[in-house]
DNA sequence: CATCAATGCATCGACGCCTATGTAACCTCC
DNA sequence: GGAGGTTACATAGGCGTCGATGCATTGATG
């Protein structure tokens, strides 16, 4: 009999689920930080590294974020030599995006630390949690619309 | 005996959830635009409203966010004539948040806003999930610490 | 083939958020 | 009652994010 006792508004799941979003970012920051990178930083370089060569509106949509800001992080980690631009023969509006020797090889790094971290910060909930947490989630973003800008 | 479906690793739940987060914010800023309002800036006056007079380091750990950033947050509502600032004649140092008329009124005006959002937002949701929802997160949020700014 | 809409990316301005500091007030304890 | 640590707030600097918009290229249509 769960709900039984003390329902919960919804307006109090959301403030729960905004203070627990920033919690997990924060983990994640001060463990991607030990290994000298961000977290949006380091995970368009481990998904460009997984699924390489990508569009960048592709990677966008992939690691969830507005098309007109991985323009802006890709630029910079193209600057720090991680990532490399290529215009597409194909298409030449587009640009394909690989990692660089030294970003292929901090891609694994991170993925390792992002890893690890998400293990940290999961122990806590049970493996039937988990599970239910997933479908829960994927529930709550199914119906909604991605980022603008594409 | 859930769970016997398809593991999903740690870091699988990591990008689910805070794809699910930036869901989440972005419902929220698009419901409470259409009050005139931002999310962070509804909750702040939407809780001094609640419990006021209230000290800022308070107000910041209420909403979840750094001092600095309610700080800066306070200030702005402040000039926007929704809040008040008055020194604590107790300890000087300390400032005491009440709502103006004006605040008052759009507090309310928000507060609906914000729970119609939330039971737009979680409407998909049985009540059951819901409260399961709720442990979890609470179990996520528990170990971990505050921002710091205090 | 000329035109016009659609697509892919870059750029701009603004916001929210953080950490790290600076400054003033408070408190302790000798 | 003054020195030194602590606390409350403000400010600075930087990051990631968004939506909106501009520009080049592509594709479709007459």
């Amino acid at each position: 009999m769960p709900q039984a006792r003390k329902s919960v508004t919804a307006a109090q799941v959301a403030d729960e689920f905004s203070r627990t979003a920033k919690v997990l970012v924060r983990h994640f920051n001060e463990r991607l930080g030990e290994h000298g990178v961000s977290t949006p930083r380091s995970r368009l370089v481990v998904e460009v590294a997984r699924s390489q060569p990508v569009r960048l509106t592709e990677l966008a949509l992939a690691v969830g974020i507005a098309q007109g800001t991985a323009s802006t992080l890709v630029d910079a980690l193209v600057r720090d030599g991680l990532l490399e631009r290529q215009t597409s023969a194909d298409d030449r509006r587009s640009v394909l995006l690989r990692v660089t020797a030294q970003g292929a090889a901090l891609a694994q790094d991170w993925t390792a630390g992002y890893e690890l971290a998400a293990e940290e910060l999961f122990r806590p909930l049970t493996p039937e949690q988990l599970s239910t947490l997933v479908d829960i989630l994927r529930t709550l973003s199914a119906d909604e619309a991605s980022p603008a800008g594409g």
